[in-house]
DNA sequence: CAGAATCCTCAGAGATACTG
DNA sequence: CAGTATCTCTGAGGATTCTG
């Protein structure tokens, strides 16, 4: 971060132009199901449906609009099959592909990590409320 | 993913440890200032003030309240120096410091691809509001 | 099957004022 | 200086119903 940010001044500073490209990309992953939708495309094209399977608890509106936001920054493609009855599937985009490994990361440290979090958490937990003494 | 996502089934399903990880990290680094206090720690220490300063936009009540976020999963340190005027300087953790590395390659994704990003977004939007016709 | 349309709720976040 | 304490409000997200 550093060398990206680096300005004269007591302390480095942010300019907007680097603000947008985090909120740019929090908007478009950060939220409860961007990524999960671009993990379960990582093996190939799948159906609606099979997305609505395949990530427990999301609803079909959230679904649907999900996808549609990542359709419209580029990150899926969309490919509906005139037939009847209807099939629609999606797929990673190479732009989504080349998130993917990054999302992939963020994940790994996660799923790394969280043991340590939670610990963490709870002896702050624990300190702020003292459990009765 | 693939390989740690694999089920047997017609698409790889998530289950609900996974889904959890990603939820863990969203909930840590997935609003909207974490990730920018995060950045502005990587130098080394920084004062409360000073972070008000560097990052723009940001309330007091945010700021607050993110640090304490940060610093409850075991992210940042809080350390207070008992003197008139108080002075209370916060720094990454080993933990989020590792943090940083993953943090800082999404950032650089964003920032190599959001020319990118926008132009699929604007030609997605021209397509479904065909600016009148 | 793959969605669109509505209605509703509640947490994330801003603004402002106050304090040890 | 480094926070708290309230109040308010927007909008992300859930549940349900309807349709080509």
């Amino acid at each position: 971060m550093r060398d990206v940010r680096r300005k004269p001044g007591p302390c480095a500073q942010w300019d907007s132009q680097e603000t947008d490209f985090i909120r740019e990309i929090l908007d478009l992953v950060g939220d409860k199901w961007s990524v999960l939708i671009i993990g379960t495309l990582a093996d190939g094209p799948v159906r609606y449906s099979e997305l609505a399977d395949a990530i427990p608890g999301i609803s079909q509106r959230m679904l649907t609009l999900t996808l549609k936001h990542l359709q419209r920054s580029g990150l899926v493609n969309r490919t509906a099959y005139p037939e009847v009855p209807p099939r629609v599937e999606y797929s990673l985009t190479g732009l989504g592909t080349s998130l993917l490994s990054t999302v992939l990361d963020l994940a790994a440290w996660s799923a790394g990590h969280h043991r340590e979090i939670r610990g963490h958490q709870r002896a702050f937990d624990a300190e702020v409320t003292p459990t009765k003494r």
